[in-house]
DNA sequence: GGCTCAGTTTATCGAGCGATCACCAGAGAT
DNA sequence: ATCTCTGGTGATCGCTCGATAAACTGAGCC
């Protein structure tokens, strides 16, 4: 990744990086910058983080807007390296297992003060990059999710979920993310236990599926059921 | 709550409200704006809103920031007009319903793009107001949706609830909470019948803590259960 | 050694920010 | 008609912002 450089780290406070090395250096503390301060979040006190002067930035991007785009792209594209699909759709295993596997996989990708925060900030932005994130996580995620499902409780295999489908998995998926919410951004206390939790919330949900599941192929069965 | 105020209203563009209208207006554009832009929004596009300039501003509060203050107390303090804890602990009412009911009032008060919006912007800065507010959901309205739940289930009434029946009531919570994130901060398509989302969340919620009410009484349950 | 070129700094611009002060103007009281 | 009190304006200050242009510097090459 970096160019040939000469072993000998000359000096405790080594200036004149590689043009590759300076650049990913902005792009990574203007995430931290930027996940604290908001975009609103200064050229000036970015370089100051890297110990250079505030117009060296304009070596590396024209404006910054493009480096913002920059942060932006490292932020959403970073968790999507893990194998969602295979995980999700690897039939050979217990259908329970694998949600459980993917989301402890996927919490531990975005759950964390820099990643939770650019992403509010960004959704508060309304940028199309937020909606397309949004986009894939129904798409490659709640509805293989629901696939599976469906395919579990021996039901026909649909190419689309229902609505009310849809919405069942979007209130799961959106509790375990405002966990993430709570610990990070409000840092309120939560139950320690983050697999605990997932394997709480998905109790509930599987049972919810079942439940409708149920109700869907069997139309007489009785009006909803109350504790007690 | 006005002044006298006589009843010709002199031209159509009126200026010189009185001090306690324009006051509240300033509070109410600025909601807006910050809303809007975070609270990064300038004093002087304020001030255009209210077709007026902008040190006018300075004439009733003292700085910027004691705007932004008043801008927190109006938005975080008006939801909690309605009368939670009796609609919560009416126990002449069926369970069921009350949390329905509580639901639907709760999200017709939050769920619009000015509440949300200055809600997670404050969040975001981490500030005081936010905390209690978090604490105040928990205290005000969750311990008491458990007590009743537990109540209910002829369950003892401990004072406290357990970590775990926090969570789970904070999952359902901030399940049906990002439903309306993803409608009005992600202006992404939602299932529109909220009422029905509600009651789908409620569902799976009162199944989950059924489950998890009888594997606390009865403790040689079959291990948790999986759909199909 | 001296040339070169790329990484870095110094100085500065124009715009926008929050905030202050002196002044203006119009409705109500006398 | 004039006074007065107060809501509102115009001008401006000091500061920070993103961005630009020119000058500096040091490692590698001849």
């Amino acid at each position: 990744m970096n160019r040939k450089m000469p072993v000998k780290r000359v000096r405790t406070k080594q200036k004149r990086l590689s043009a590759d090395d300076r650049r990913s250096e902005f792009v990574t503390k203007a995430t931290e910058l930027f996940a604290e301060e908001g975009f609103g979040g200064g050229t000036r006190a970015l370089a100051r983080k890297l110990g250079v002067t505030q117009p060296l930035l304009y070596r590396y991007f024209p404006s910054k807007d493009d480096l913002i785009k920059e942060v932006y792209r490292k932020v959403y594209l970073e968790p999507l390296e893990i194998g969602w699909e295979k995980l999700l759709s690897d039939r050979s295993r217990p259908l329970r297992a694998r949600l459980q596997e993917f989301y402890e996989v996927y919490t531990d990708a975005i759950f964390n003060r820099r990643w939770l925060r650019i992403y509010l900030y960004s959704g508060l932005k309304g940028l199309d990059i937020n909606r397309w994130y949004v986009g894939m996580v129904k798409d490659k995620i709640l509805t293989r999710i629901l696939r599976e499902c469906r395919h579990d409780a021996g039901l026909a295999t649909q190419s689309r979920p229902s609505a009310a489908e849809l919405e069942l998995a979007w209130v799961f998926h959106g509790g375990i993310f405002y966990y993430g919410v709570r610990k990070y951004i409000y840092e309120a206390p939560v139950l320690e236990d983050k697999a605990q939790m997932i394997s709480d919330a998905l109790d509930i949900f599987l049972a919810g599926f079942e439940r409708m599941a149920e109700s869907a192929t069997d139309r007489r069965r009785a009006p909803i059921q109350v504790v007690g």
